[in-house]
DNA sequence: CACGAGACCTGTTCGC
DNA sequence: TGCGAACAGGTCTCGT
């Protein structure tokens, strides 16, 4: 499920707190239910939950798609994958179904993370470098510039769909908003990511700097059976919106495959391009 | 290196 | 109405 917009909204819930449940910051740690144990990705559950009693959640905050709680001695790192939730509960309350692990905290409320696809995992590490591997840039951190996406887009010569829901190519871009990313910026989704002009780097640099911040002011997008709160899938362009029309044009939205994901496109917004070959070129 | 297929999972929706 | 197939916001691994 989440993507970028939908962790943010999470890590924002957990941080703030809502009328009825109480933000987490500032508490400890007081123990640890493991419901399925491959969940758990390290440590051991004996040594996790050894670890992690007693320590206080210091901060809360987002790396890509993985949602980040510094612990004084330790990061709990939690990645939802494709249907995984957190939430914040009272300690009396009914354990749902899908929940996978449960955190006992201060004051009688838990941390519930609920997966019904069970993808979702859990570190308990010291250095989260050894988990995120080599994520990419954060596109909406200052430091990401258009310069930037455009020198990675000329370092490969992949579809531009695939490259960008690549976490290696810039963390965080999953599959609705790579497809409104490039509606937006009005690419064709098989486009070689080496034939952009820099200028057509900039507006996708734009465009999905735009798309993401919309969606986290809308509390990310809820689909499917996980509600979530957020309502930008009231706004999506081109995402599940196979035949009905682009609101830009009003040509039938299509739907194609492209590196296994459902690709939706409007076929006069985002044209494929008439490319001359390099070795033709005067 | 780039791409495709398969695996990991459960729940919902689609098509006959 | 019922049942199997297809599909779903993600990522990893393996083979070509």
């Amino acid at each position: 499920m989440p993507e970028l917009p939908e962790v943010e909204t999470i890590a924002n819930l957990l941080r703030q707190g809502t009328e009825s449940q109480p933000a987490i910051i500032g508490k400890k740690i007081t123990g640890a239910r493991l419901l399925w144990e491959r969940c758990l990705a390290t440590p051991t559950f004996p040594e996790f939950k050894q670890r992690l009693i007693g320590q206080e959640i210091q901060k809360i905050w987002r790396r890509g798609k993985f949602l980040c709680l510094s612990l004084p001695s330790d990061i709990l790192l939690i990645h939802l994958r494709m249907s995984g939730d957190l939430l914040v509960e009272l300690e009396s309350a009914p354990v749902l179904t899908h929940h996978r692990l449960i955190l006992n905290l201060e004051g009688g409320v838990r941390l519930a993370f609920n997966d019904a696809r069970k993808f979702g995992r859990v570190w308990l590490v010291v250095d989260p470098a050894t988990v995120f591997g080599d994520l990419g840039p954060e596109p909406l951190d200052p430091s990401f510039t258009a310069l930037d996406l455009f020198h990675r887009l000329q370092a490969s010569r992949r579809q531009i769909k695939p490259l960008l829901i690549d976490q290696s190519f810039v963390a965080g871009v999953g599959n609705i908003y790579a497809d409104e990313t490039l509606h937006h910026a009005k690419l064709h989704p098989l486009r070689p990511s080496h034939t952009l002009t820099f200028s057509q780097a900039e507006r996708l640099h734009h465009s999905l700097r735009q798309v993401l911040e919309e969606g986290i002011r809308r509390n990310g997008t809820s689909i499917d059976w996980v509600y979530r709160g957020g309502d930008f899938q009231n706004y999506l362009r081109v995402y599940q919106r196979t035949g009905e029309p682009c609101l830009v044009c009003g040509t039938p939205i299509q739907k194609m495959i492209v590196g296994q994901r459902g690709t939706h496109f409007c076929p006069v917004c985002q044209p494929y391009p008439v490319l001359i070959p390099e070795a033709h070129r005067s």
